[in-house]
Order: C-alpha cells, then sequence, then structure tokens
DNA sequence: AAAGCGGGGCC
DNA sequence: GGCCCAGCTTT
C-alpha cells in the first residue's frame, strides 16, 4: 500500500468492508462505549490520553456516577473532581476537564460544541481528542490519530520515517482523513484503534489475524517489527526525595503542591530534595529543608521504608521518614496550603501515588503513646488565633 | 522541535 | 530496567 493509491476508491471501501466485519466480531465491550451521549465521550477521551484502557475503565464508571451530566461537572469542587482522578496520572487533565466544563456552561450553553475550530478552544481537546468526540459522538467526518492508528497506519504505509515528525504526521493525520467513510464515521475511528490495540501491537503483531493484512506493506516485507521506527531516548535522572510523616497529638502534616510544582493541585506529605551528603547530617538537612518549605520544625526522625518511583524524567528514591512535631517557625507565610490532618481525614483528600502510599502507613501505625504525650508539652493547647 | 506532565502494565 | 499507553500545552 502506498500513498499514491489513496485516491483508489475500490481499494478503499474493500478495507473499510473488512474492517468493519472484524471489528463486529472483536470489539471489546467497555463502558464508554454503550453511550454515545456527547459527556460520556468527552469524558473517555480525556481519561484515555496516554492511558491505558484497563487503567481507565473503573475510574470511568466512578465519575460519571458522581459527575453525570456537564452540569454536574461545572459545579463541582475541583478537590472533588482530583479525588476522583486519583491514581490516573496527569492531573492537569482533571483540572482542564473541570475549567473546561465551566466554558461549557457559561459560552456554549452546557452543550458540546459540534464545530472542530470551537470545540478546541476547550482546554485539553487537541487534534486528537476532538476528531474523536466528533465523529464517536456526533457522526462528523473527522479523522483521527492516535498511539493505536499511528502505529497501524504506519505499518500500512511501510513508512520508514520518524512518525512523530511533522512529516510523519502530515503523512498519517492524510492518510486518517483519506480512509474516512462517509458515515459510521465514529464506529470506523473506533475500529482503526481497536484493530491497532489488538492486533496491530506494538511488539508481535498478530499479523496472521488481521483483517487488511493484504494492504500492508511491512507486513508483505516482513518489516512490521522494525516499523514505526523506535525512537525513544529515556535519559532518565537519578534523583533521592525524602518525605516526611510529622506527626502531632495524632494528626499528621499535609500540604497542597502548588502550581509550580509536580502534582499541581495534589496533596503531598512534606517532600524535599534529597542530597547525597553522608547519613550523619541526614537528620539536620531534613529538619532545614522541611522548615524552610513548611515552618515548622519536626525532629526525631525516623525511617519507615524506601519508595522508588519514576516521574517524566525522573527516577526518584524516596526515602520515608516519620518525625515528631517540636514548634512552628515559620519566618514567612507559605503561599501552598497546608493542613494538619486526622489519620482518617486522609481518604477525602486527592494525593499522588506516593503520598496515597504513606497514607497507609499513617493508617496502620498509629503514633507511640509516649510520642503525644511529648508534643503536648512542648505545645501546651491554646485556643486558635482569630485570624 | 523539545520538554513537562504520572502511573501502571508488560516483557 | 526499559518500553508503552485512545495527547495536550508550553517553551
Amino acid at each position: 500500500m502506498s500513498v499514491s493509491s489513496l485516491t483508489d476508491t475500490r481499494w478503499r471501501s474493500n478495507f473499510r468492508r473488512r474492517l468493519r466485519a472484524w471489528y463486529k466480531r472483536q470489539a471489546r465491550d467497555l463502558p464508554w462505549r454503550r453511550s454515545r451521549e456527547p459527556y460520556q465521550v468527552w469524558i473517555s477521551e480525556i481519561m484515555l490520553q496516554q492511558t491505558q484502557v484497563s487503567t481507565v475503565r473503573p475510574y470511568f464508571q466512578r465519575f460519571i456516577r458522581s459527575f453525570p451530566n456537564i452540569a454536574s461537572l461545572a459545579a463541582a469542587d475541583e478537590q472533588d473532581v482530583l479525588r476522583h482522578w486519583e491514581g490516573l496520572g496527569y492531573y492537569r487533565r482533571a483540572r482542564q476537564l473541570h475549567r473546561a466544563a465551566q466554558q461549557v456552561v457559561a459560552e456554549f450553553g452546557g452543550q458540546l460544541p459540534r464545530e472542530p475550530d470551537r470545540l478546541r478552544t476547550l482546554p485539553g481537546i487537541g487534534p486528537y481528542t476532538a476528531g474523536a468526540i466528533l465523529s464517536i459522538a456526533f457522526d462528523a467526518r473527522e479523522p483521527i490519530l492516535e498511539a493505536n492508528t499511528t502505529r497501524l497506519l504506519a505499518r500500512l504505509l511501510a513508512y520508514r520515517g520518524d512518525v512523530g515528525s511533522a512529516a510523519g504526521q502530515r503523512t498519517l493525520w492524510a492518510l486518517a482523513a483519506a480512509l474516512l467513510p462517509r458515515k459510521d464515521v465514529g464506529r470506523f475511528n473506533q475500529a482503526l484503534m481497536e484493530l491497532g490495540s489488538l492486533v496491530c501491537k506494538p511488539r508481535a503483531p498478530a499479523c496472521n489475524a488481521c483483517p487488511v493484512r493484504t494492504w500492508c506493506g511491512s507486513a508483505a516485507h516482513g518489516l512490521q517489527d522494525q516499523i514505526p521506527k523506535a525512537a525513544r531516548k529515556t535519559a532518565y535522572e537519578e534523583i533521592r526525595e525524602a518525605a516526611v510523616i510529622i506527626r502531632r497529638r495524632g494528626r499528621v502534616l499535609l500540604r497542597r503542591c502548588g502550581p509550580d510544582e509536580r502534582w499541581s493541585g495534589l496533596w503531598d506529605f512534606p517532600r524535599v530534595p534529597l542530597s547525597a551528603g553522608d547519613p550523619a547530617a541526614l537528620a539536620g538537612e531534613l529538619t532545614r529543608k522541611v522548615h524552610r518549605l513548611t515552618g515548622v520544625i519536626a525532629a526525631e526522625h525516623r525511617h519507615l521504608k524506601t519508595i522508588k518511583h519514576g516521574v517524566t524524567r525522573f527516577r526518584i528514591t524516596l526515602e520515608c521518614f516519620e518525625a515528631a512535631y517540636v514548634e512552628n517557625a515559620a519566618s514567612q507565610p507559605h503561599i501552598s496550603p497546608q493542613k494538619w490532618l486526622w489519620p482518617k481525614q486522609l481518604p477525602s483528600y486527592p494525593l499522588n501515588s506516593t503520598g496515597r502510599k504513606l497514607a497507609g502507613l499513617v493508617a496502620g501505625h498509629p503514633p507511640p503513646a509516649g510520642q503525644a504525650a511529648r508534643g503536648q508539652r512542648t505545645n501546651p493547647r491554646r485556643r486558635a488565633y482569630a485570624p
């Protein structure tokens, strides 16, 4: 199959027929396929950005139950929306989705617009998502291009260039557009993705089970393992950080991540970068950095565990500590909100994944009785100051 | 054009 | 341990 054969009408209709027949038999029963309501299509497409189907499945159901329509999402608390996103990653999606719902209410009368240009003005909706919503929900004749179809179409074309380059994107979008049927466009687009996901897989594609192998340039030459060309360079950076559970009379200190840091909008235990100094200086470094971050002085650090995790281009070794509150000695007001929370309150705050793990430790290990008593002496109970 | 943004599945 | 995922936005 080559770009020049795009003008061959008969070829394209045969391709579409084979693909649809396959999809009719093999389509998975996914929650978001049970409704073509624009709102539900929208939610699913945002959740599915860079996120696998199996991961999204339970999130979608809970989200729709809690926010059944655009108006209820627009009226919700951002924290509540984030809580439904907890664990899904790319939390900017949730904040943008929330803002977009408010924009739809304010500017579009509460209905998703059917015009591509207006749909694209909503935060979080780019070329793919707009095409997906318009074709699936409104049966508009709009192409899509994402991970599955990029691989599928590149293999069909035996495209040897970089599929991520501007030229590669132009070529593949053009093919996606040229293949579109006149009607039932959404089902066709989903069939392309499904084929890419179930058959035309990244490794060991099941070419023998492929309904469109006849037209595949890669299968014809045995190139399916080399196309698309892998252009990924990981280049991780190893860093060390520390997170501290600071206990104060039964409660623990949480802070909300600011707009310019990771996990913006989510809550986390106080977390600081750790220099690779000698272990003896660790306690002092922790006390100093946590104080600078939170205004709170904590001591008697006890190491709990080490968690390794990755985010974007960092491999993080996270040293988790427990510490006792000494005093609040903030030299300046802190922009990011922070709160002392009872362990039972933690589940109602949106946390990042390591924060969630530490929250589990808090619940499982209540503070020793002696520590609470010591905290009480150094910090006698008093009335809260009126603001 | 490249970087930032998460977390889990899978080999 | 590295690759991958129904991408979008900012620099």
